[in-house]
RNA sequence: GGGGUGCUAGCUCAAUGGCAGAGCAGCGGACUUUUAAUCCGUAGGUUCAGGGUUCGAGCCCCUGGCGCCCCA
């Protein structure tokens, strides 16, 4: 690692990713032989991954002694999956890959929730759809112009994608597979056979009678906040079974229309002999031990799967902390009904964007991981969501402030490679970059600064020879053979620039000459860009632009070139400044000025900068 | 109405009951340089309020205030 390379001119001095190795995270015994005099500065893991671990550990060591321990996330794509859903997944990865750190045995599952009826037709999907509501995510076909096969797969398949990038490894499972094959049919003939035990524990939250609507009293906005705010999270909303012919915990699809908008109307244990009737008039008995087209209301199908997986670890979001909620419900009926275990199931704050309270898949253009990724590289992203713990926010910024994050990443790489680093930010670093599956993720060769890249992509308007030329000439010290070093991190800076970056806030080099402005000069401005000019090709390096742009106007005032900047030469040289901007780019700022030239070229500068008629 | 969660420097946030800390912004300085570069230095605090437990509380308990989220 170069430690004190002198500073470029232009950017941080870039720095090189660390090569494989060991992942900067202490191992236990170093851990616990580091503890002393209370110093929390050398329990390097000791961050909430590293606590969880460890109570999940303990925990499955009770329960289930000498099985692989397994992590899960719940998703639903019943739409976009977006980045407050990535961690629902990132943070059961995060505890599993420090188990596995440590040599024991570690799965973790997603469970795709692909099963679920269809709620509802998105705004941006045409409303045609809506024949489809009811009807299993798996049934209903892609949104228009998808390639893939159904509903769940089109949302499914982007995050599988992203989840590959971030080195998260899991095994997937598809609830439509394991209903349809049968796997449940058991736990489904228990939970019937205990249906009525079941209801009464649901009866003790529910604190309204049966049949109330639950959005009754909303307006029609907040019904509609509150059914998406519930999607967000794959939760509970879903009828917990109750009906007019009595309590049932599963919902059978219709054999004819594929929708659930099924009653059952009589069931017998014995047989198990089902009898329902649906809202397209079809009715029918089948039997359930056989009829594999159904599935458990959530609130029951989730703590099913907790005993059949033997799940010990799946967080959760906010909206599980409530009394009645499934996670709390779930508690009960996994140890009363099915004799499993709750699972450690910590809530997850809302990852927020910029100003944006929250995410929900409603609004349009809720940014999901494939979109983040667009812009962060992968490590970044996942430090995002370790450094965090998962009762506080994040937030995500796609604007300004990614420049920020980017440097203080850059920064926190430089302690890590220092051994300057603190405890917490070396743990966080540490599963940002390494998993034990994945090993350690790619990076970025040679790592100029994000606002550099994207503002020399900006103004060069990504031309790749020009993009070249002039990073080689703003970081001389980096040896860059070819763009490619510069990779992936220089394809995140160009779509930043060319996605989320406002059109004020780019560099437009103009493409006709300022004919008005240039005509209009006063007789110094005019020496000045006289001068400029005359010695552009002889100065044309950062370094020569910069004394060259800085000298003018101390030509012009009569001074020597090494003198002491005193205010007249200031004020002399900002104006000089302001003037080159307005006539370069239209405003009265911009990139400094000797990267802004290189990036522009000599002839296209003496175009835009000589007055009509010379 | 119930539950959850948060309130710490101007801003964003750290801190396992043990000396309240970073980053950014600010201010001062350096680099032949007042830009959208970099480096060095520096200041910045009644940890929302009040009470309790403790040798010791930002942290634990109680009461209250404000914000956000969920449930009803």
């Amino acid at each position: 690692m170069p430690r004190e390379s002198p500073g470029t001119r232009f950017g941080r001095r870039p720095t090189r990713a660390a090569d494989g190795g060991v992942p900067p995270i202490m191992n236990r015994d170093q851990r616990t032989s580091a503890r002393g005099r209370g110093s929390v500065a050398e329990t390097p893991d000791n961050d909430w991954v590293a606590r969880f671990a460890d109570e999940v550990i303990e925990a499955a060591d009770r329960y289930r002694p000498g099985k692989p321990i397994v992590c899960a996330s719940g998703i639903s794509p019943s739409g976009p999956v977006h980045l407050g859903n990535l961690r629902e997944v990132l943070t059961p990865h995060l505890v599993a890959d420090e188990i596995r750190r440590r040599g024991v045995p570690c799965e973790h599952i997603i469970s795709w929730d692909d099963f679920d009826r269809f709620r509802r037709v998105p705004a941006t999907v045409d409303s045609s759809w809506s024949v489809h509501v009811g009807k299993p995510l798996s049934s209903v076909p892609a949104p228009p112009g998808s390639e893939h096969a159904n509903w769940a797969d089109h949302f499914r398949a982007p995050l599988i994608e992203a989840l590959a990038e971030l080195g998260v490894e899991f095994r997937g499972i598809s609830q439509t597979a394991m209903y349809t094959s049968g796997a449940y049919t058991s736990q489904v003939l228990l939970a019937m056979r205990e249906r009525q035990r079941i209801d009464a524990i649901l009866a003790e939250y529910r604190t309204r009678p049966k049949q109330a609507a639950p959005a009754q009293r909303l307006s029609a906005d907040e019904a509609a906040m509150s059914a998406l705010a519930l999607e967000g999270s794959g939760a509970a909303d879903e009828d917990d079974g109750t009906g007019i012919g009595g309590y049932y915990p599963y919902k059978p699809y219709c054999q004819v229309c594929d929708r659930d908008l099924t009653t059952i109307t009589g069931y017998d244990d014995a047989t198990t002999a089902l009898t329902y009737t649906c809202a397209c008039g079809h009715s029918a008995t089948v039997k359930l031990s056989e009829y594999h087209h159904g599935k458990l209301v959530w609130k029951v199908d989730w703590p099913m799967r907790w005993a059949y997986e033997g799940v010990a670890f799946e967080p959760s979001g906010v909206d599980h902390s409530s009394p009645g909620s499934s996670f709390v419900v779930g508690g009960r009926l996994v140890d009363a009904v099915f004799g499993g275990t709750q699972p450690i199931g910590p809530m997850y704050a809302f990852v927020g964007l910029q100003g944006m309270a929250k995410m929900s898949s409603s609004k349009g253009g809720v940014p999901t991981p494939s979109q983040a990724l667009g812009i962060m590289e992968a490590p970044l992203l996942r430090w995002l969501y370790s450094r965090k713990k998962p009762a506080q926010s994040i937030t995500v910024s796609f604007g300004q402030e990614l420049q920020r994050m980017y440097d203080e990443w850059d920064a926190l790489t430089s302690r890590v490679s220092a051994g300057a680093a603190a405890p917490a930010e070396l743990a966080a670093y540490g599963r940002a970059t390494f998993t034990v599956s994945a090993g350690r993720l790619p990076e970025t060769p040679v790592r100029l600064p994000f606002g550099t890249l994207a503002s020399v992509y900006d103004v060069t308007t990504g031309q790749p020879e020009q993009l070249l030329r002039v990073l080689r000439d703003v970081a001389p010290e980096a040896d860059i053979p070819s763009l490619d070093v510069l990779r992936p991190r220089l394809d995140r800076a160009a779509r930043w620039v060319t996605t989320e970056l406002p059109a004020e806030s780019r560099t437009q080099v103009r493409s006709v000459p300022d004919v008005a402005a240039l005509a209009g000069l006063d007789d110094t401005q005019r020496a000045a860009i006289r001068l400029l000019l005359d010695g552009l090709d002889a100065a044309w390096s950062l370094n020569g632009l910069t004394t060259l742009v800085y000298g003018v106007p101390k030509k012009l005032l009569g001074l020597p070139m090494d003198v002491k900047p005193t205010p007249e030469l200031r004020a002399a040289q900002r104006s000089f400044f302001v003037l080159l901007y307005e006539l370069l780019v239209g405003r009265d700022t911009g990139p400094r000025l000797p990267t802004l030239l290189l990036a522009i070229g000599a002839d296209r500068v003496r175009e835009l900068l000589t007055p009509p008629g010379q």
